[in-house]
Parts: structure tokens; C-alpha cells; sequence
DNA sequence: CGCCCTGTTGGGGA
DNA sequence: ATCCCCAACAGGGC
């Protein structure tokens, strides 16, 4: 019988537990996590259908019920799905039982984690379509593509990496090490780009994506929340949580700094930081002229 | 011990 | 379009 680690969720091992049995039962403890129905009404809808496959979306668990139902499951930070875990987790906020038998906890201390509920496989797509960009890894994901999608844009091109629109699945500690590796500096306006740094950027988003795979030992459609990611992420993630080091590349020392509202790791030599952009005011009639847009 | 800050995320309101 | 704050909890620094 397979077996889930203690404490992560990895949809690659997850998938063949479920797949093709029948959700018996579905207690939702805490009414959050629900949406947009109330708990009872959710499980209802669910409970009695067959599970035909799980599949990633972005950072979403997707799972395919019989009859055009889903269910699009997002751990948020601290979330996991647990296999009949014993004794039961304190932070469990969801139990689910199978047919034939099968046992899963969903766990998530802080309660950021959601389970939606979609009817029909329309409004399934439409909800996946407002909220998440091209996958890295995909084909399209081109650096033309990155430069069209960044044009005009002028908030920091990190909370641009950040927004799942844009991109789908790159998170945090991604988005510090992609541009590290591209040499970008996080506040740099996301559409003011050169043609060789969207080419450089969209390959780096790649490699960091590659590497973080690497470091869990895992596959682009396992959800694994590494144990601290000071400890399995140190070797090949080169910047993020490393204020106070010097840059393994020019020694100059990593700073942090808040930018899109989450803590970001910089090299400022490697990645220097953009001008200042003055504001346009009245009688700053002595700025250098406006360039011509496209 | 208590207080304060931080965080693998995303949404809503300003 | 963009920014700020919030959700709720644990863990670390002081």
C-alpha cells in the first residue's frame, strides 16, 4: 500500500489513492474553508460521486468528480493533504472518506486554505481562466509572450511574477531567484524590460521552477511543502532568506527588502536598482522628455 | 513570560 | 492599474 509522508502533500502520489473511487463522506470542520456554499451543502453536492482524476492547476489541486462537479482545492501556506493520519492533526479542517475504503485529512493550521465547488465544466474553466496566466513550463511560455503580457506595466516586476494571472505557480521564493539569476532588480517597472532581459527573465523563471523541483525530489505536478526552506532549498536557491550573506556571485551583501508586500532578497550590485522615477509634476518642466510609447 | 514581527497566498476595498 | 491590508496561527527574537 503507498504511502504519504507524515506531513506533506504530493498530488503525483496523491492521484492514484483517489482516482476512480467514490467519496463517501466529506466533513468540512471549518465553515471558511467553504465556498461559496455553506459546508453542509458542499459536502452534499459532492458526496456519492466518483473521483475521476486530480490534476495541478497552478497552485490549485483540482479534483474531477463524476457529473461535471469540481472541486478547486488551494493550500494556501500551511495546508496539506495527509493520508489517514493518526492521531488526527489538531488543525484538521477536513475529512474525507473514500469507497472502496480510503482516508484523507485536509490540514491547515492557519486557515488559508479554500475548497471551491464548481458545477458544469464551463464555469469550471471560467473560474481557472480569471485567475491564472500561462503555465512556466507550458509551451507558449515564450519571452515574447513575457514582454507582451508586461507591456505598459509599470509596477515592480515582481508583484508582476507574483500575480497568477500573468503567470501560473510562481511564488515568493521563485520570483526572488528568477530574478536574481536574470540579474533584475524586483522594482524594476515590469514593462520596461529589455528584449535580451525578458529573454533572460522567462528562461530563469524556468530554472528556478526546475530547481525547486529538484530540491524536493519532486515532479511540476507534486505539491510539497519542504520542511523550512532555509534546510532543502539552501544549495540551489541563491538568494531568497539570505539577507546579511555575500551574493554567491560578486560577494556584495544580500539585503532585504518589501516590495509587493513580501519580503524580498536582492543583490543591489548584481541587480541594480532602477532610477528613480519622478513623478511628473507641474513646473518639472526641465525632466527629460516623455519617451514615445511603443 | 509577553510582545512584536514575520510568513510557501490571494482577495477585496481604497 | 496599483497599493495596502486582511484572513489566523506558529515560531523566533528580544
Amino acid at each position: 500500500m503507498p504511502e504519504l509522508p507524515e506531513v506533506e502533500t504530493i498530488r503525483g502520489q496523491l492521484a492514484p489513492l483517489v482516482q476512480g473511487r467514490t467519496l463517501a463522506r466529506m466533513e468540512i470542520l471549518d465553515s471558511r474553508w467553504s465556498r461559496p456554499l455553506a459546508p453542509q451543502e458542499l459536502s452534499s453536492a459532492l458526496e456519492g460521486r466518483r473521483v475521476l482524476a486530480l490534476e495541478r492547476r497552478g497552485k490549485y489541486l483540482l479534483w474531477r468528480f463524476a457529473g461535471e462537479a469540481y472541486l478547486a482545492q488551494h493550500l494556501r501556506m500551511t495546508g496539506s493533504v495527509l493520508l489517514d493520519p493518526r492521531p488526527e492533526p489538531l488543525h484538521t479542517r477536513v475529512r474525507l472518506a473514500f469507497e472502496p475504503a480510503q482516508k484523507l485529512a485536509i490540514v491547515d493550521p492557519r486557515r488559508f486554505g479554500t475548497g471551491e465547488l464548481l458545477l458544469g465544466e464551463p464555469a469550471m474553466e471560467a473560474f481557472f481562466a480569471a485567475r491564472l496566466g500561462l503555465e512556466p513550463l507550458q509551451e507558449g511560455f515564450t519571452a515574447e509572450h513575457l514582454r507582451e503580457i508586461a507591456r505598459g506595466r509599470l509596477g515592480p516586476i515582481k508583484a508582476f511574477l507574483l500575480d497568477q494571472r500573468q503567470i501560473a505557480g510562481v511564488g515568493n521564493i521563485y520570483a526572488d531567484e528568477a530574478l536574481f539569476r536574470a540579474r533584475i532588480h524586483p522594482r524594476r517597472p515590469a514593462g520596461r524590460l529589455s528584449r535580451e532581459q525578458y529573454a533572460l527573465l522567462r528562461d530563469s523563471i524556468v530554472e528556478a521552477l526546475r530547481a525547486g523541483i529538484d530540491a524536493k525530489g519532486a515532479s511540476i505536478d507534486d505539491f510539497r511543502h519542504v520542511d523550512g526552506v532555509k534546510g532543502a532549498f539552501q544549495d540551489r536557491f541563491l538568494v531568497h532568506l539570505r539577507a546579511g550573506e555575500p551574493c554567491v556571485r560578486c560577494g556584495t551583501t544580500i539585503v532585504k527588502l518589501v516590495v509587493a508586500g513580501r519580503g524580498t532578497y536582492v543583490c543591489e550590485r548584481c541587480q541594480p536598482r532602477p532610477r528613480l522615477r519622478r513623478a511628473a509634476r507641474r513646473g518639472d518642466g526641465a525632466s527629460r522628455p516623455a519617451r514615445p510609447r511603443r
